[in-house]
DNA sequence: ATATCTGCAAAGACTTTGCAACCTT
DNA sequence: AAGGTTGCAAAGTCTTTGCAGATAT
């Protein structure tokens, strides 16, 4: 996975296309196991594990392979649609973007739901810091952990 | 996978160690292998993988196995000897702690080594943004990447 | 002497890939 | 019918564990 931000030198000049209906939500090829992959992100309040999306659906249900959710979680977080963050152990946490913009995460370490703090003095730390030891092409990644309102009364 | 970055050239500094008497609960026995894997931390300038610090010093002619160097690194870390993050590839990179206080890296991404960078700045950011959102026993983690002077140049 | 440490081999956990069958367009 | 999609099985990574033999004190 790369993390790299958008290159000073894009010459790529506008192309929108919007091509096919790319009406909000997923489009791909209509299959049923895209769609309630997809469903099953937009239900999602906090960052989840690829197997413990797949088995939340098979646990309702649905017929779709371990396989296949990878792979559309792959693409959409490729195609910057869905966000990813590593857990301690290792694996790789997915969520529906709900902000376009860049973006960190809070995330509570009870429950796991979270929610998108914008970043703009950690930005502009990032970029000073980074300066001053000479570096360039600076990219970064910030996540917060702590206990949201709920957990802590709890 | 091809995870080349880092020449992480190990000086076989034969570092005197002072005779293993840790003051402190933490018994380790001198064993050759323990010596050498320490040496080559402190050699490293930026994070390393197990594998990558496996293979240098096998490269160096030592006797050591892999098993050892990650038995070694796990304990080092627990310990809080040496810190850890995770790259994009969900491998664990070790590096030798150097200040105690808290701190977070600026690393290259293209010759692996990094500097510590004080972030006072963050955690006050942190600390703020958590209590807007009610979130309270905040913790956090901020990893710098970019390209150094050195590689930028050449 | 003996409690540790080593390291090979095997096991685990997560993710990716090969490929034949399946389904949408 | 054509071509993207699915999912089982197998492969690939990195990391951990079982255990017999080696080692430091």
């Amino acid at each position: 996975m790369e993390h790299q931000q958008a290159p000073a030198t894009v010459r790529n000049v506008t192309t929108p296309l919007p091509a096919k209906s790319l009406s909000g939500g997923t489009r791909v090829r209509g299959t049923r196991q895209a769609e309630v992959l997809s469903a099953a992100l937009d239900g999602l309040s906090g960052f989840c594990s690829a197997q413990q999306i797949h088995a939340e659906l098979r646990r309702h249900g649905e017929r779709i392979g371990l396989t296949t959710v990878y792979r559309h979680l792959q693409v959409l977080s490729q195609d910057g649609r869905v966000d990813t963050i590593r857990d301690a152990g290792g694996e790789i946490l997915y969520r529906r973007c709900r902000s376009k913009a860049h973006h960190h995460h809070l995330t509570c370490k009870s429950c796991g739901r979270s929610v998108e703090v914008e970043g703009g003095a950690v930005e502009r730390w990032a970029e000073r810091v980074a300066t001053e030891a000479g570096f360039t092409n600076v990219d970064h990644t910030v996540e917060l952990f702590g206990q949201c309102p709920e957990c802590a009364s709890a």
